[in-house]
DNA sequence: GTCTATAATAGGATAGAC
DNA sequence: GTCTATCCTATTATAGAC
């Protein structure tokens, strides 16, 4: 996951998830038979349960709305090191491959805003406006990641994260 | 620029810039003699000539900072095509080869934001304001191509420009 | 399930004719 | 300044021993 998260499909060589797994390139094809298509659809597999478990879930727990976005901000803070780290649906966007991947991509966002706006609807936020906002959230999420490894300031991001509670409020 | 923006630098093969420029392969290394570097360098030298003359000089020209930032709006959806076209900046962030862009990337983006923050200013907003003002409003653009081209919905870019001039109003 | 060895191919780059 | 032909390396992928 790291591999491709920052080297996007295309420079994510099957030299360097063999080392970075620790497995020999024909392990990695036994356990990936359809080779490098493969392994990317079980890392994406695997942001789905991770995402499932650390920012869908506190979405759709029981409690305030403003607490389950803390909680999601919490995740995310770890999840993107504090805003060092790219965003995996952002890097297979690009590309030829991003054809291939594009479906799941797209449902992804999809639930991550669904479960966003989830919360303000529970907060009492009616559903077209809850939507929107949703989006906008995602929106400021995935352009600070953008901007703060473009310019080396992971405050970007963290101030994004921050802003999330008040644009989400009801 | 078509592919490196859509392709990021990994993906952008000297066959597909062959076949999109009309020259063949020599040809472009006649022209670019240190290679693929030599070439995204001149597309990030196409773009800057392209942002000075579309964006940054409608931002500084004289006026007030609204039309300005409306005068923006009007380059960003031609030049990303309504929401459809990647940004080349965010596409040279990821992989390897960033690296050795990063510097000049990281520029753009510097004086992209000095740009909106010059208008700010002149419409009375502080310094420390107009600096924060005008990171978002890069925030809001970049992700905002992020999602619009994953969930195929230009209408969140187009979305995310009209809300710019709230954003960045005294 | 992992490894070494090896194919097969695509990609970046060069030589030299025109 | 462009082309055809070629080279070299990296990359994806496979075969077969252990």
């Amino acid at each position: 996951m790291s591999v491709v998260r920052s080297q996007g499909y295309d420079g994510a060589s099957l030299a360097q998830l063999s080392k970075a797994s620790g497995l020999g390139k024909s392990s990695l094809y036994h356990h990936f038979p359809e080779g490098k298509d493969d392994m990317v659809a079980a890392v994406l597999d695997h942001l789905e349960t991770t995402l499932d478990a650390t920012v869908f879930a506190p979405l759709r727990a029981p409690g305030p709305p403003a607490t389950r976005i803390k909680r999601m901000n919490g995740s995310l803070l770890v999840f993107y090191r504090e805003g060092r780290e790219a965003c995996l649906l952002a890097s297979l966007g690009i590309g030829d491959s991003s054809r291939r991947f594009h479906p799941r991509v797209k449902q992804l966002f999809r639930r991550w805003i669904e479960a966003i706006a989830h919360a303000l609807r529970d907060g009492g936020v009616p559903r077209g406006q809850a939507q929107l906002r949703a989006e906008e959230a995602i929106v400021r999420i995935e352009g600070s990641l953008v901007l703060a490894r473009s310019l080396d300031d992971p405050a970007i991001f963290q101030r994004a994260l921050k802003s999330l509670p008040e644009l989400l409020a009801s």
